[in-house]
DNA sequence: CAATTTCCATACACTACTGTATGGATCTGT
DNA sequence: ACAGATCCATACAGTAGTGTATGGAAATTG
């Protein structure tokens, strides 16, 4: 009965390791010396997988944007009808829990490639607002206005404190997202 | 011809310089050796003004607590009248540097005393608009999910990239203004 | 099962930073 | 001017983390 692997980390493991620590602590948590301690484990694997510190947050950033990219596709390419398209992603992305996509945009403040990642991710989601509110009849010339508008607020929405300002409701959500669609 | 001082800095110099370092480089800026090195100075000053790091962190709260909840009632003060009221808040909202306050939001997500006092702030400036909107008509069971919204998307445009995705005019703000105030 | 490869532990030198202790400037009040 | 208070430099010990070198355990392959 041999146990089929006592620990012996893949360099996948150390990854999605580093995403629940990023997840968790900010990318001040993204310390070999951390990550190897909470995974019950040395650095001296780390050292293994990768050169060094710098190598693994590129690894990092490489596989969140798999992860994120073909997420956001797949979410963009469910439920194909335009009609409550908007009211229903305004609903999914102030109920999501985006502590990673959060941690991840304050790295990216310090970190160029980290903001040139986040910033392609942005582009895409706000380039999708914007056809959808031209697919609803809002015109051309602010529809992508609107688009970012409703972004953005999706961005600052999860910087509130949820226990100062009480989170909004779907009804309201709705309604905002009625406006937002008007001719 | 005895110089002045030559350096001798006060209480009051490092905390402004802490905010300007705040500003800059985050809170990961705030230690007593990169402060004294770019105050061109040695950690003994930091370490006669001030207890320990806590303690200064402590007290360059309290010092933005003050800088800048003065400075948002004398925002609010200025112009009372209700009219074009949201969109010369928004306008100027939308354009202001908010590094500073960037950098104190993102330093709020590890520090609970940092977290209340970026929480009042948010908590004032809603309230504000919520009573804004009212008082231009809008009925009071949407005011406050419009004015968090509003609230939300100004934070939220300062952590999209500006290079990536093109800032809003005044003329699309004023519009969005125009809309979020219909009755 | 032997040889090789894969993976990890440990020990070491190094860097960046904290906090303390001490002495020496420099300013202030009298 | 000089005594006390104020402000800062320096030196020290300590902590947290990086990266490297080396040896050894565990899996894989022939």
């Amino acid at each position: 009965m041999k146990q089929p692997m006592k620990q012996r980390l893949s360099k996948h493991d150390w990854l999605q390791h580093g995403l629940r620590a990023l997840a968790g602590s900010g990318h001040e948590g993204l310390k070999a010396d951390l990550l190897a301690r909470s995974l019950q484990v040395s650095r001296g694997s780390f050292y293994w997988h990768f050169k060094n510190l710098h190598d693994f947050h590129v690894a990092l950033l490489a596989y969140w944007k798999e992860h994120t990219t073909e997420r956001t596709i797949a979410e963009l390419n469910t439920h194909v009808e335009d009609a409550g398209r908007l009211t229903e992603i305004m609903l999914r992305s102030f109920a999501s829990d985006d502590r990673l996509e959060q941690a991840m945009r304050r790295w990216a403040v310090q970190n160029r490639s980290v903001k040139r990642a986040v910033a392609g991710v942005d582009k895409v989601r706000i380039d999708y607002l914007t056809t959808l509110l031209v697919n609803v009849g809002v015109p051309t010339t602010v529809a992508g206005a609107r688009a970012a508008f409703i972004y953005a607020a999706s961005l600052g929405r999860s910087q509130i404190d949820k226990n100062t300002i009480s989170e909004l409701t779907p009804q309201e959500l709705e309604k905002i997202a009625e406006l937002m669609q008007q001719i």
